[in-house]
DNA sequence: AACCGTGCTGGGAGCGCTTGCAGACTAAGC
DNA sequence: GCTTAGTCTGCAAGCGCTCCCAGCACGGTT
């Protein structure tokens, strides 16, 4: 702690410097009309003798604008935010941010405590806008944003309802791509593990799923539920084999519960592909390292932030945006 | 954009409810004492019926404090932050800030005009503290951060000097951990592929790397110079297994190069662990799914995350911290 | 010569909150 | 009963900035 104390340059310093008004001084920082040529120049000066930089407090406190932006994650377990998703989702947002005056808070909003703080940044603006990715079903702070006072993005929708903004991608086309890709290669009794189903993208893949073996006819009985986790996929591998021994593919609605899949299909003694074919979700980095490679389906990460940073700016613009759903692709490696 | 402008309720407003003075109402929100039972319980009855909430830039103003701290990750490239490495460094800021009343901003210093917005900040106090990961080499960023206006924690530390107040992982005990355990082994000749010599981490890892060495009598001067990445530890084991024909382990300082590293060895025909034996360093989540699986050095990130935060919070109340290594450990799996 | 833009200019009133301070009031202490 | 200390209480002065507004100067119209 050094000399913390060295009082900040103000504006009046600035004017008084320059020779102007205070008011004078103000218009040139913030570039707007009115100001002769003469005056704009001193005032510049004074500005690089003095090292000035204007309060971003004071001004947001006049204005009425935070001038930072929020980034919420609302979720029952602060493990989640751990998933490498959220640091492209991040580099995404923080791309786009970068070109405006708007700082980025983060909110893990796992704790009662936080989720209440939330819910007051909802109603209270303290901050301009907000990007919300909800991670469980029916998150009644999914609700809250809808009819915030401040303008809300959200990241993937929630089951329950539709968001009025909200950019999403693609899972249920992706889901369709992967279930396709393993019909097109002559599978006939294909399962699937599907992830959470009070979320968004659960609900979603599972949906793909069905749709494609609908559309080819084939049977989509082989189902068992699982959480998105390692575990879990490992645990709903072995309750598959167990009750259709006879399946020769899985599309899993991860890659996390494929790779758990994979470890059980090994000790069962089941090849893949040659035995079963598996397709997972995500592309993951660890898609690329598992035994065989993953094939599995890609979604655009940081374009998610980035589109989510935009149409927030466009809400804060006045604009109107209307929903996005980014596209997924397949990615197919040596697992089918 | 519903009704965004319903006016906020202030304090005033409170004050005049509860019949007291706004001093009085100021001072049973900020729980200060002089305030009569009765006034304090009216104020309180007042904030709810209201559904009063301060107004933070307003305070802030008025108290010269932001309420915010900063995580700024100054770099080069913005894919640095990608790496789930940071993700966990967040949740474990969150997790102990969550139990105050700061708020998190996140900074990723990429481009020069971010780097300006960082360097601004550390001179105009826009925030009440910030945590500084900073990546390549001689960063400009961290002097001035070290005689910054605001109190500044370094998570890792800089190359070229030893900040005042920081939180590192034992990288050198580390490395030294691992090369010990391939001399244990009964490896002999044992080779290394560094990272960036212009950060922090690769050169410490070096460094253990060579104690190790030196403590156990052998031949440290089969060096490679990688970049923390998979494609550079591809190549830097290429380069290894011409100019060193005769290796038969290999400390390598990342698990990313060592996944880069394991495929060469594949195809140049050496076994794993037979023929040389691996070990990586950071204990990445792929690091349990290559083949075979990597024996690693871990690190406690999100402990790194949660020091740097009371670190911090400690600085602010006004203490005088002493710098922290955290502990790495060796995980032992099939690579050796 | 009276009149009307048009573009600058600075004064000053906020934005919502904290806090030093002086006054009022209460409870002891003698 | 009068001082002394102690506890409330509200006034008012900021915190640093924005922005409305009235005032002014200047040049061009009628």
């Amino acid at each position: 702690m050094t000399d913390h104390l060295k009082r900040q340059v103000t504006l009046d310093e600035v004017a008084e410097r320059a020779g102007v008004s205070r008011s004078a001084a103000s218009r040139v920082i913030n570039n707007a009309p009115h100001v002769s040529k003469a005056k704009r120049v001193a005032v510049q000066r004074a500005v690089v003798d003095l090292g000035y930089v204007p309060n971003a407090t004071a001004r947001a406190l006049a204005t009425q604008q935070v001038g930072a932006v929020v980034l919420a994650i609302s979720s029952d377990s602060p493990q989640v935010f751990a998933d490498p998703f959220f640091a492209e989702v991040v580099v995404g947002i923080s791309s786009v941010l970068e070109e405006t005056d708007l700082e980025l808070m983060l909110m893990l909003a796992t704790s009662s405590r936080a989720q209440t703080k939330l819910e007051q940044l909802l109603r209270t603006r303290q901050a301009d806008g907000v990007m919300l990715m909800s991670m469980h079903g029916d998150d009644p702070l999914a609700h809250l944003a809808e009819k915030a006072d401040v303008p809300v993005v959200f990241g993937g929708r929630p089951v329950t309802f539709e968001p009025q903004y909200y950019v999403d991608a693609d899972n249920r086309g992706g889901a369709r791509l992967a279930t396709e890709h393993l019909v097109a290669a002559g599978r006939t009794r294909i399962a699937t593990i599907t992830g959470r189903m009070d979320e968004g993208a659960g609900m979603a893949r599972y949906k793909g799923y069905q749709e494609a073996l609908a559309v080819a006819g084939l049977d989509a009985s082989r189902v068992v539920h699982g959480d998105f986790s390692e575990e879990g996929g490992a645990r709903a591998m072995r309750q598959l084999l167990a009750e259709h021994a006879d399946l020769d593919a899985v599309f899993i609605a991860s890659d996390q519960m494929a790779i758990g899949s994979l470890r059980v299909l090994k000790d069962a003694g089941k090849a893949v592909p040659g035995d079963v074919a598996i397709v997972g979700f995500n592309d993951i980095t660890s898609a690329r390292h598992t035994e065989p490679p993953l094939t599995t389906v890609g979604q655009p990460i940081q374009s998610l932030g980035r589109e989510m940073a935009r149409m927030l700016l466009g809400l804060l613009a006045g604009e109107t945006p209307t929903p996005l759903i980014l596209p997924t692709r397949l990615i197919a490696r040596a697992s089918t």
